[in-house]
DNA sequence: ACCTGAACACCGTTCAAGT
DNA sequence: ACCTGAACACCGTTCAAGT
């Protein structure tokens, strides 16, 4: 691969597809934030007219879902570490997804925000798990492991809302890291925004608190948490057997 | 002016104001979504050219944060049950919270994820528990009733995730029954969706599953989770006293 | 002091037309 | 078959002007 000597501007080489416009729209709003991605903007970013994308996303509604569905596709392909296989117990199973789902919302976090946001296509599917695939096999994977249905749609459940919990204000604190977030245009700051003040001040047990509030243990929380929910379930489940 | 007196088109009355502004914008986004509020139908909601709004909100992203302000700010004044006194433990605030933010998804789920999502004034402040003033009540609560700072701060990382997990669930569910959330246009959805086809019958254990998946029972998991939460925090708080 | 009209730059989207 | 130009309806926002 490598020099193949048609140039172009900048992203222009393959006809144009669905999945090129996906990729760079991902890249897009990991670079600029969401707010900056705009079908014009996109447009030029692959070298074409913003009509032109039309032919591919059937509008912009269209064009954020598919970030979406591309994104929790590759879950199925991506997460760090080997997928366990069936001798491996649910536990190591939950363990892999989460850190799968949490790699997605690390590595794009300003992206993650419209996974757990957006409405997924069934009224029963729960961000961040929200495609059918995922969660047939979530599903299978219990069950096929003593999970009976009732305890397997709890612990979807429970998962579904642990994990978008924790990663939005994981992938929150990033975002407004790497975007310009509010961009404040200086003058807007000056208007009667109220108590426009973040005056800390007024208030002792945060001021004294400050610090140890902006330390930054999202991972050990997160593997805390995750560990504690695994133990709740193993307890749940137990209490089905002796019955 | 002919016949009526000082009666007027629909809302118009008092000189405009940021509370009644707010207030609109909030009514507006219960009844039509979010992506129907923009600053021109605000305005003619509100009697009155768009413009004129400008007076008193700053520009449309100052009226979602004022939106947001005004909802958290009702906390410490709307929820059902009364406010546990300085005798009643810290159990009690946080059921007593808990229930609070939750009527506020309850009330407004098309709200909520505004509260969800938009980055708080401060990298500290975790949605949806995000006013200096109602953390500060939070902190001092607890602080008050026997935490130390550590246990103070790890609570309330501990209880936005988990408030904001499983509201954040709930809300969408409620919202996406309230307002159009997708609108699709009839024509648009023959586009080429990729799968466009959210069709369970290629997963087994969905079709099986599906009714099961699709019960509601966010009352009782909030509770249970609640719960649970609660106990978790109890036997971490017991471990720090033999120490 | 409070609101409006007109204007600007930018959107999403359609559609007939180009190649 | 694939992309473009021009156009439409709608945005947020500014600012001089009205009352």
């Amino acid at each position: 691969m490598g020099g193949d000597g048609d140039r172009d501007e900048r992203n222009s080489r393959a006809p144009l597809s669905r999945e090129r416009i996906l990729d760079a729209a991902i890249a897009f709003v990991d670079a600029k934030g969401l707010t900056a991605l705009t079908m014009r903007r996109l447009g030029t970013e692959l070298g074409v007219e913003a009509m032109s994308l039309y032919r591919y996303v059937g509008g912009r509604d269209d064009l954020l879902e598919g970030m979406v569905d591309e994104m929790v596709d590759r879950l199925h392909l991506d997460p760090d570490g080997v997928r366990p296989g069936p001798g491996e117990g649910w536990q190591a199973y939950l363990q892999w997804l989460a850190h799968g789902v949490r790699g997605l919302a690390r590595e794009h976090p300003q992206v993650f925000p419209l996974i757990a946001t957006r409405h997924p296509a069934a009224p029963w599917l729960r961000p961040p798990l929200r495609s059918l695939r995922v969660v047939e096999d979530f599903l299978s994977t219990l069950v096929d492991r003593g999970f009976t249905d009732e305890r397997a749609v709890a612990a979807y459940r429970a998962f579904s809302s642990f994990l978008l919990g924790h990663l939005l204000l994981e992938a929150a604190v990033l975002g407004s890291r790497t975007a310009p977030a509010v961009e404040l245009t200086d003058v807007a700051r000056s208007m009667p925004t109220t108590s426009s003040s973040v005056d800390v001040r007024d208030y002792p047990l945060l001021r004294r608190l400050e610090d140890r509030l902006s330390e930054d243990h999202a991972s050990a929380e997160f593997e805390r948490a995750l560990e504690d929910l695994l133990d709740r379930m193993e307890r749940e489940l137990a209490d089905d057997l002796p019955g």
